[in-house]
DNA sequence: CATGAATGAGCGTTCATTCAT
DNA sequence: AATGAATGAACGCTCATTCAT
């Protein structure tokens, strides 16, 4: 009855696949069609571009991604340590998701229209992890009362406020690696701050 | 006294600056050749091919990068751990340079032969620095007497052969992440016991 | 009473439509069933093929051209100058076609099998045209007594042959511009000589 | 010692050969390659893309056809009736274009912005007739004296400007044929209120 | 040493057409 | 009567590489 999901994810794991092996420039659209068995042209089908495709499998992998993250953190053991671990490590995500596809910032660049329009579905699920975890720090009398669902978006926002400043500070200088151990810091602190402004009573 | 080996540095030079920047493969010829002033075509008359230059860009980081971890490596103390830290270190270079330059396995791997060759002369170097090392080890009655050339040797190749087992047992599947903690800290297991066996009188 | 024939109809208002506005070769099946809201593959159903279906417009619009000028010219003075102006306009039919719908003679070329024989209707029926204003003639007592049918037959096929002798001139060369003034006046004169032929007793 | 401007020249003339006899869509680069023994590909060593060809092509049928339009009509008597017989004629020049290489609005739409530049020198040329038209009128004393380059400016604007307005106002409609002739007579009308202009003592 | 000129192979994309349902 | 799905062929364009000069 229904064959047609079942391809555009077959499509989706299949480009995963090659970008894992080859990364995004060396992937063709021939070698992902030859993996599902579809002629290249078909793929246009399911896919406006090929940047559209490579874009849906990266958030696909970032959904993943966090998923993992929240799970793991999850067993932490105090709230207020679970929000900061979540994020610290959630800073480095960006590097894996390049290093995983041979992505060049540029290419990233270029694809990014596409991929903050499918990626806002993956930032309310985390701001809703963050709200969770509010409730938590509220719960065990962490923090004070606060209207956690604004809270969380603030500081999904000072998160990636902060490790975009570090993208744009590089400049177009030779060395092209982010120090995301002192992104992780920065970001701890401001929000630890924020935490602590919600502690106060 | 020659101005010529200057030209072939800087082309070096200018292709190491748009490695980091666009990657090997949105990396062309004319980009290079356009940041040193050269016609893409004069790049040939320097380098057999793209992916000469490349190696040759790659080796070049290769010996810069291990010459700061022996720098860095000399000042920890004891002179047995300095060999382990070494190759503890070591390990994850390869990922390093792919990361850099956002290369793909595929393409190191296609690449391989070309860059062996240049390796070569960076391994030989490696070797001395541990055959050094070995020699303060015995100075310092770390270890019993031995042919430091060999032994070095040897522990180099052990490295190496336990790094390009972890990247073979990746097969084609999915997962393209090696975990170089593991695997430095077999490189470490396994040396240990050469050097237990050294030491043992 | 059926709304069938309905849809063909529609489907060549919308292929109409596209022609005007993008010409032949950028106007997709896509274009044209999006306008009509049927899947493209569905036109397949009414037409055999894209050249099929743009044929039909083609020879509808001739149809209704012609149509437009018979009632034109049945207003001018003197039949047997209404006989002479319907083919002095006539003439430079071809390359209005042509450039309302942007097509090079070699499409036209190409689609003339097709063309040829829905053409033949719209043939027909100027035939008939000419074989009314003949019998005009000879009420008016222009001419002498002819087989109007086959003397109408004469007439169109002498003056496309010159029309056609003239595209035929052009060879493959550059200039890809027929002279439709000088074609039309020799219709006309080689068309008096039969009229004049037939007035004289 | 000289095949260079010789090449580009083969390769404007093979274009527009081909744009003749198929028109800009039909035509592929593999055509108008293989009419001058080039590889496609070579094409592009001389011109940055098929729409920078093309319009060089276009650029220098404008040319030509102007130079002859000027040729034609400086044997015309009375130098004021020069001016307008010029702006009269040169009022079809854009429909020529478009069907003698069967290009749609839409393409010639697309490519404006390529155009544009390179038309500016035509542009000029066709200012500095008018300008010395202009003079002539003034030698005798059909115009007041003024700034014949400004006033030449005006005109050819003007000219330019009625045109414009007639394209835009079609508007997404189906009928895709400008009045020319309507056209014409605007222009003439407009220009000769300025003329009048410059003759009143 | 250096380059202008040329090319083959390959890539992303489009589109008319087919066919099972 | 209609369509979702699939495809082959073609097209514009890029790029590493070659070679005569």
């Amino acid at each position: 009855m229904t064959s047609r999901p079942d391809k555009k994810e077959q499509i989706l794991q299949a480009a995963r696949i090659c970008l894992a092996r080859h990364g995004f420039e060396k992937t063709t659209m021939d070698d992902i069609g030859g993996l599902v068995g579809l002629n290249k042209a078909s793929l246009y089908y399911y896919f406006d571009s090929k940047e559209a495709l490579v874009t849906e499998v990266v958030v696909m992998e970032a959904r993943e991604f966090l998923e993992a993250l929240q799970a793991k953190v999850s067993q932490a053991r105090g709230c207020r340590e679970r929000i900061l671990t979540y994020l610290r490590e959630r800073v480095s995500y960006y590097q894996k998701v390049i290093n995983l596809h041979h992505l060049s910032m540029e290419t990233l660049t270029r694809v990014k229209p596409l991929f903050q329009e499918l990626y806002q579905g993956v930032l309310r699920r985390e701001i809703g992890f963050i709200e969770g975890l509010l409730g938590q720090c509220r719960a065990e009398g962490e923090i004070g009362p606060c209207d956690a669902s604004r809270v969380a978006e603030a500081i999904i926002t000072v998160a990636d406020a902060i490790k975009h400043k570090a993208h744009e500070a590089q400049g177009p200088g030779l060395e092209p690696v982010v120090d995301y151990t002192q992104v992780a810091e920065e970001v701890v602190f401001t929000v630890s701050l924020i935490l602590d402004g919600l502690g106060a009573r």
